[in-house]
DNA sequence: CTGGGGACGGGGCCC
DNA sequence: CGGGCCCCGTCCCCA
């Protein structure tokens, strides 16, 4: 028995069961398996050329481009919903139109939707990437992220003990670049991509996950972006071997510190990358290309409202401004050093909020029984270079009022309990003192000294 | 174990 | 366009 391919492109196959001859090559189920997915895939693409059963129509800036449902269902996250909401009519030809791309960036898609073949290079990647992003087609963001990455020669970044980014000096550069996938005008990606595109139980959990997170797309009409699996893929890969303290703590979108996973280039962190090749926010913001302004969302008088894409995520802003605040959470850029314990702040406002309240005791509560307090009546209580007010009442309750001073004898008494808070510091205790607010004029901390400073300069003053 | 509060990060938007 | 305010979500700590 011979089995040969219709396309006339595979190596023809005789069955070992077949006595009468010998099998020409061993093939293996992996073989055969990755043969008639190509074969398929071909004669796909060729009824697509031929426009033969095509049942659906993308158009995009006004260039029609046909297709078939099926493959773009399996394909694409955002089809598989825009296509499952019409899963009813399924006689009817369905179309879908986007504005948020350009036509030539979607014919870099289809074709790697058709072939496996991406044609990525250095000029449409970002672009070629935030389309992916918008149609949820995570396969395509992995290899643009991995062509960025090795496109800019980028190495693998750690925490710091401070958490925050800085370059590695423990591996050489050389060893880290081991699974980096090399540039190249074509990124072959078609086994995988074939492998996985019809992988059902994949399938049903992406769908899942869509359904769960994903606003519904709609067929003519253009909406923003549906929320991606990218940012929870992103997510993943991030903390694959992030530090466990990271992890915990910090808000919804711990996006800023992170560490490369270079294990496997489908685990490539691209904010890493940015953040690696020293790109501040403002740089970033400054080099991106023209697809991140996208019209994509309408008002509710209809009219076309402009929004900006962010190209790591699929969060969109209405301000430019908006959008170059929002990359430092991709870049992790902190450029605001609290003076008083060196934590880092992403804006001057979260600064200035920490150092108030942490280190300035502004805040006229009383920390223990939150009654309201004034500037006299609430004393101002220290810890190490954390203060907090507490009204004379809890002062006494607590105990501290035997710390509190007569005003007379007052400077030897702060002086020693002042050492006395240092010889306790270097125990890892800490004890704490009543302080005036004139103290808080004279301690060290106390004054706000808003510094932007990059990160680079902080880790060389550091070591 | 659980709920409340504090700290922090991030988005929207006004000035 | 930057600064700042307000709001909300998340996480952690603590009672």
């Amino acid at each position: 028995m011979e089995m040969v391919c219709e396309s006339g492109t595979c190596r023809p196959y005789r069955s070992a069961g077949d006595a009468g001859h010998l099998p020409v090559h061993k093939w293996t189920s992996a073989d055969m398996s990755a043969i008639h997915q190509s074969c398929l895939l071909k004669q796909l693409d060729q009824q697509r050329q031929q426009e033969l059963f095509c049942d659906c129509n993308v158009l995009v800036e006004g260039q029609i481009f046909r297709a078939h449902r099926n493959v773009l269902y399996g394909s694409s996250g955002y089809f598989r919903m825009l296509l499952s909401q019409g899963a009813k009519d399924t006689l009817e030809s369905v179309s879908a139109s986007f504005d948020v791309f350009s036509p030539e960036i979607f014919a870099i898609i289809l074709d790697f939707i058709y072939s496996g073949q991406l044609e990525l290079n250095s000029s449409n990647v970002i672009e070629v990437m935030s389309a992916a992003s918008y149609l949820q087609m995570n396969d395509v963001i992995s290899y643009c992220k991995a062509f960025i990455k090795s496109f800019l020669e980028i190495s693998t970044k750690e925490d710091d003990e401070n958490r925050y980014l800085c370059l590695s000096d423990s591996s050489p550069l050389q060893d880290r670049r081991e699974n980096v996938i090399e540039p190249s005008n074509m990124c072959d990606v078609s086994m995988s991509s074939q492998t996985r595109l019809w992988d059902q139980s994949e399938e049903d959990q992406t769908q899942e996950d869509f359904r769960g997170t994903s606003p519904q797309p709609s067929g003519l009409q253009q909406n923003s972006p549906p929320q991606s699996s990218l940012e929870a893929q992103m997510e993943e890969e991030q903390y694959g071997s992030v530090l466990p303290e990271r992890r915990r703590r910090g808000s919804r979108k711990r996006t800023a510190t992170s560490r490369l996973v270079t294990e496997d280039t489908s685990l490539i962190d691209l904010q890493g990358v940015v953040s690696h090749c020293s790109q501040k926010a403002d740089d970033l913001y400054a080099n991106l290309p023209s697809i991140v302004g996208v019209v994509g969302v309408f008002n509710k008088d209809s009219t076309p409202s402009m929004r900006y894409k962010c190209p790591f995520c699929t969060h969109t802003v209405k301000r430019k401004a908006d959008l170059k605040r929002h990359l430092r959470c991709h870049t992790g850029e902190r450029p605001y050093p609290c003076q008083a314990c060196s934590k880092r702040f992403t804006r001057l406002e979260h600064l200035r909020s920490h150092f108030e309240t942490i280190h300035q005791a502004r805040k006229l509560v009383c920390r223990k029984c939150k009654r309201h307090v004034t500037e006299v009546t609430g004393r101002v209580v220290s810890e190490g270079t954390r203060k907090y007010r507490l009204c004379d009442v809890c002062i006494q309750e607590s105990g501290y009022s035997e710390l509190i001073t007569d005003g007379t004898d007052g400077t030897e008494e702060k002086e020693g309990l002042l050492l006395g808070v240092e010889e306790d510091m270097s125990e890892n205790r800490q004890i704490a003192w009543v302080m005036d607010d004139d103290d808080l004029a004279e301690d060290s901390g106390a004054d706000l000294i808003i510094q932007e400073v990059e990160d680079s300069d902080e880790e060389a003053s550091g070591k």
